[in-house]
RNA sequence: GGAGGGGUUCCCGAGUGGCCAAAGGGAGCAGACUGUAAAUCUGCCGUCGUAGACUUCGGAGGUUCGAAUCCUCCCCCCUCCA
């Protein structure tokens, strides 16, 4: 195990706060004495199907944390997720069906390990514990924590200073996810800056149970494309980790520099020295990775992580030709048309999908982004003749090849 | 159960009888500039072969020369009281 302050320099990459950093390093000490890895426990709620990589700004820090040689837990809370995690909602949440969970819960499995070392993570359910446990139980639980407690957290405050209603249940989601830390006997718990009140409720849970309290570590919500709000697919700026991989490439080249920076600390395997080059490059420094190059870089090591190296190689290969040798990219949707008479351009153009009414048709002529067969098409009324075959670009990215057909 | 507020084009949101295909903002798209960066600037942003027309403002009717705007009924959402 590398000395602690080596660790805790890993640790601290990316996090919001550490809780109480001191008491980590303690734990950290006494691990690297005693040879005993740290718990360290993340847990998810299996209620979005799509991932995106904002969800693995944790599984990244579990990661780093497995590197360290410490233990990891990635606990799914398919029981939880039946109650439905109330953070930041402003109304109760509706819960999740068995079957959605279940569901959920195995495209969660197969993706972390993209990431995590199967070999060296426990998979964990929470329904293992809390399915099992009685009424009696349950209120025995919820005998140890204060209305008033509950009412600190942000959400519940305001939401009980409106007068919006708060169903009981929700109380018991922060003592459920406490109790799982108790269950597992956590020596570190992760999670994102809005689980911090459910994050500390394990604490109490674990003191009052006779354990030594976990420490916990925040993590920044990752913002999304636009970079200011944070990534959710709803607001369609994320980047899916099982889209295509010229897509995720092509994302992840539009961000700006700023936020290259900001995905390099919270996604990136490079190491600390690498992560403040790219940072001195972005910020124009002399000596800094040329953004440009951290830009490329960073696109192939996340396109490689979930498609493979040879999708990345793919991928960067096809973007260079399409936007820097502005070449026309090979696999563009292909179809044939039968017309004896000459097509009308934005016909065609509609036809071939590639806009959405004759009107966009027309309207890109007039902005001078439709290409003919790679020559720019300024003629709202060009009449294209029936032969051969015809390559059409509206923009930078829209393509299609139209092949005619005599009938 | 009672009282009140509201549903507008992708989103927010203005509009209370014609000047409304509907302000403004956001998002998006395109062009310029670049590193396909970002920022910025410019343009576009319902449909129809380029003109006039047509369809749109929760749903159905009605009043009117004319309705997103007025009336009736219905559906949905929200707030307050109990």
């Amino acid at each position: 195990m590398k000395p602690v302050g080596e660790q805790m320099e890993v640790i601290r990459r990316g996090a919001v706060e550490i809780l109480v950093e001191s008491e980590l390093e303690d734990k950290l000490r006494q691990a690297k004495q005693s040879g005993r890895p740290l718990r360290i426990k993340a847990g998810f709620d299996p209620t979005a199907p799509d991932l995106h990589i904002g969800h693995t700004v944790l599984i990244q820090k579990l990661k780093q944390f497995q590197e360290l040689g410490h233990e990891v837990f990635f606990l799914i809370g398919d029981f939880t997720g039946m109650i439905g995690d109330p953070t930041g909602k402003n109304e109760t949440r509706k819960p999740l069906s068995r079957e959605q969970i279940i569901e959920n819960a195995q495209t969660y499995k197969q993706q972390v390990f993209k990431i995590l070392n199967p070999e060296l993570t426990r998979i964990v359910f929470n329904s293992e514990w809390m399915q099992p446990m009685s009424a009696a139980d349950l209120i025995g639980l919820a005998a140890r924590h204060t209305v008033a407690r509950m009412l600190e957290r942000d959400d519940f405050h305001k939401r009980y200073a409106s007068h919006q209603p708060i169903a009981i249940h929700e109380f018991l989601y922060p003592l459920v996810q406490g109790y799982d830390s108790v269950a597992l006997k956590a020596d570190v718990e992760l999670g994102g800056t809005d689980q911090k009140f459910n994050l500390l409720v394990g604490r109490e849970l674990q003191k009052q149970f006779g354990q030594r309290p976990q420490s916990v570590l925040t993590m920044p919500l990752l913002e999304g494309l636009d970079g200011t709000q944070k990534m959710s697919k709803s607001l369609n700026n994320y980047i899916g980790i099982t889209e295509p991989a010229k897509e995720i490439y092509g994302k992840v080249m539009s961000v700006s520099d700023e936020l290259m920076v900001r995905y390099y600390e919270l996604l990136s395997d490079v190491d600390l020295a690498t992560l403040q080059s790219v940072r001195d490059g972005a910020a124009g420094l002399e000596g800094g990775l040329h953004p440009m190059t951290a830009k490329t870089n960073l696109a192939k090591e996340l396109v490689s992580r979930f498609h493979g190296r040879s999708a990345a190689d793919m991928a960067e290969r096809e973007f260079v030709q399409q936007f820097k040798q502005k070449e026309i990219p090979e696999d563009i949707p292909r179809m044939t048309i039968k017309s004896e008479q000459p097509v009308w351009i934005c016909r065609l153009l509609s036809e071939a999908g590639i806009v959405t009414s004759n009107g966009e048709a027309r309207r890109l002529i007039k902005q001078g982004a439709v290409r003919l067969n790679n020559q720019k098409c300024l003629d709202p009324n060009l009449e294209v003749p029936p032969t051969g075959e015809v390559v059409l670009q509206a923009g930078k990215r829209r393509f299609a090849r139209v092949v005619f057909e005599q009938d």
